[in-house]
DNA sequence: TTGTAGGCGTTATCAC
DNA sequence: GTGATAACGCCTACAA
């Protein structure tokens, strides 16, 4: 690694000259500023952000804390967080904390020592790490509840209301929602919207519960199919639910969408690879990482934002397991 | 951010002992020791990695190259990276390259800067960006041709024989592949196991193109099952292209498994969600970063790599779209 | 317009 | 055993 000094040396200037034609500012004529680029060209000389760090306090670096990167929900996620924060010049150091409150603390740790300049974190269960005390730009993503934080969501609720409403005027009469996990916030929301569009409105309804994930899923739908009968319509918390769903019912011979109507929520790329295609509530998944990379970087560079809650708008699409 | 000084100040020692204390090294009294260790408790005190970095010249950091977060192979890949990386101590700075020699560049020197200690790299192209002359520790990982870089890669050859002789013994008479993109090496690898496993057998092939996309596979296999009639097996290049195909197989009213067979590459996740669910052969992603990773750290401390080729083996998961 | 020097937080060498 | 102190690479008052 070529140094600052060595650059001054080779120019015959002082450190100082070249600290100055690399951030420019000062005083530098013309021709020691010519003098010092070429120098720099030639040496191929790069700051060392280390050291800019150490002074500045600063690193152009952003934290992403997510639960899992090997959710489907959270690359694409994670992938527009760094191209925005690329855009801005930021750096993203992308870190699983698994929901677990021990491993968020060690990196939020982290993220401090290292001077990140913000922090975006995504965490589905309600529970709260201390967030409020560590002094540093923060946007919560997909996660409701800690109001004094700057937060990014999708409208969990009104998008289960409408899938629920395209269920019914689709001609649905026994109706059923799998609902999420009770500990998280988005699935407790869809669990209302659901709730909320069928109450008093004269349908039959159940509900049941399952994880997000496929094989929990499953093995919930096989005893879901045995105990219930005549379900015709079922809106499921999530794709992952709505795919195990979906396999079960075609295994055990039900026509979709003809004698069973199915629907989930996320709007997760594997929806389009399964046969018949999953209707979904689809979340803006990138501009929501967009938009929270956005606004931290705003807060960062010293304004504030104008409001606390950024409510991103769900897009039910229509596909092969709705008729 | 409290720092050494501010210990030392309140511990009424000098900031080589606090330095002495957190490092474990060289003589500490007894005393001093627990009254260092209490203040540090008290002032709840994190040594500060900038500016150890600074000294060192290392940072504790393992940067990783792939090419999209968001293509289902990496976040397994990213994950098991992370997770060992983690066991020893180091943090992970994940960065997508999208195949753009540019980018890369542009994060190998951001990680010359940051002084990372190692980094693993995948890229599925064989242009090359050049990696010699960095002079970091580095691994390879899924990549074939540098023949000086340490490199982790799935046995794609024969997985993709070893598939391809599976259709055959199934009984499939008229069989096709599906190659995916030239320029990328496993999917080059993959077309001559296919090769070597049905030349000289007196069945009929052909051979089809399609990159590792859904929409594009999914055009392809329009065409593929308008042009060709009678083909009763298919090895896809990957998970994807064979989804793809699937989907259209099924929407074509094809039985399968009954009269068409299909066999993916990969062992992606959602194999599974599809149904019926896909035969592929499944690479052993989770334990390939996982090698990569502890190679590339027995690197940085020091040991040279045995060889310089790990080859990890794949197998073969019969599922649903085999008889 | 340019250079000197002190400081960012830590570690290691060398006195004491 | 413990404490000054120089050094890591860079930046910026302040002096010249």
């Amino acid at each position: 690694m070529v140094t600052i000094k060595e650059v001054a040396e080779e120019a015959g200037v002082s450190v100082a000259t070249v600290s100055r034609v690399i951030n420019q500012n000062g005083y530098v004529s013309e021709e020691t500023l010519e003098k010092v680029k070429s120098v720099i060209d030639k040496l191929n000389y790069k700051p060392n952000s280390i050291a800019r760090s150490l002074y500045h306090k600063t690193s152009n670096m952003i934290g992403l804390i997510i639960p899992d990167i090997t959710n489907p929900f959270f690359p694409e996620l994670a992938r527009a967080v760094e191209d925005v924060a690329m855009m801005y010049g930021f750096k993203v150091v992308l870190c699983n904390s698994d929901q677990n409150p021990e491993k968020e603390m060690k990196y939020l740790d982290l993220f401090k020592e290292k001077y990140v300049d913000g922090i975006i974190f995504t965490t589905q269960s309600q529970e709260s790490t201390v967030y409020s005390d560590l002094n540093v730009p923060i946007v919560a993503l997909d996660r409701i509840g800690d109001t004094t934080i700057p937060s990014v969501v999708s409208n969990n609720y009104k998008g289960a209301k409408k899938a629920t409403e395209l269920l019914l005027q689709k001609g649905v009469k026994n109706i059923a929602h799998i609902r999420g996990p009770k500990n998280i916030a988005p699935s407790e929301a869809r669990y209302h919207g659901f709730i909320d569009a069928v109450e008093g409105k004269g349908v039959n309804y159940t509900i049941s519960e399952a994880e997000f994930q496929l094989k929990d899923a499953e093995r919930k739908a096989e005893q879901f199919f045995e105990t219930h009968t005549g379900i015709d319509g079922i809106f499921c918390s999530n794709d992952t639910i709505a795919a195990g769903f979906l396999k079960v019912a075609l295994k055990k011979g039900i026509k979709v969408p003809e004698d069973l109507q199915i629907v989930g929520f996320d709007g997760s790329f594997f929806g389009e690879f399964i046969y018949p295609e999953l209707t979904t509530v689809s979340q803006p998944i990138y501009d929501m990482g967009a938009v929270a990379t956005r606004l931290l970087i705003k807060i960062i560079q010293g304004n504030q934002p104008e409001k606390l809650l950024y409510e991103m708008p769900t897009t039910i699409i229509e596909r092969g397991t709705t008729r």
